[in-house]
DNA sequence: GCCAACGTTGGC
DNA sequence: GCCAACGTTGGC
């Protein structure tokens, strides 16, 4: 059974379209230095998991498309880069600290605001409309998944 | 192990 | 830019 998440990215940073543009429309989920958000990725995610891509920190902040692990996760890659944003002094090729999976776009959607959301009784559980929440990444309740595909979908 | 200080997130 | 909420750090 495929679980699902949602993934908040900032569209300064990495948006929908910037990844309906990358090669193989796949993006390496890098960057992630929250352990709560890490673990979901190593220990809970698999190949195929359904993902909704969600643009944070914006002027039109809720979720713009729909998405699918395609790789299990793996070191993240800036953790060893001496002087980036990510790097992590703690952190070495034999023991990393910090995982990532890779993200492909399945499709871009129209946008499910934020407010949205909120209006919707049947996201009112969603972990991502909780007072204080701040996690990147969080899983997604099938149910809930059904409904705003149901939307996503319709005309 | 406690907890104050600090840094970050992210909606507004 | 504000600021509430939360996570991490580090002295003790």
């Amino acid at each position: 059974m495929p679980r699902y998440w949602l993934m908040k990215s900032e569209p300064a940073d990495v948006s929908i379209d910037d990844l309906a543009g990358f090669d193989n429309q796949t993006v390496d989920w890098y960057g992630v230095r929250n352990y709560q958000a890490r673990n979901f990725m190593r220990d809970q995610m698999n190949v195929g998991d359904g993902v909704l891509f969600y643009h944070s920190n914006c002027e039109a902040p809720g979720i713009v498309g729909i998405c699918e692990v395609s790789c299990k996760a793996y070191p993240d890659r800036f953790q060893f880069i001496a002087g980036h944003k990510y790097y992590d002094a703690k952190a070495t090729p034999e023991h990393p600290r910090w995982m990532n999976v890779d993200v492909k776009l399945v499709r871009k959607t129209k946008l499910l605001s934020l407010k949205q959301m909120r209006e919707m009784p049947a996201l009112a559980s969603m972990r991502i409309l909780q007072k204080g929440n701040r996690l990147s990444i969080t899983p997604v309740d099938p149910r809930e998944w059904a409904v705003i595909l149901d939307y996503l979908s319709a005309e």
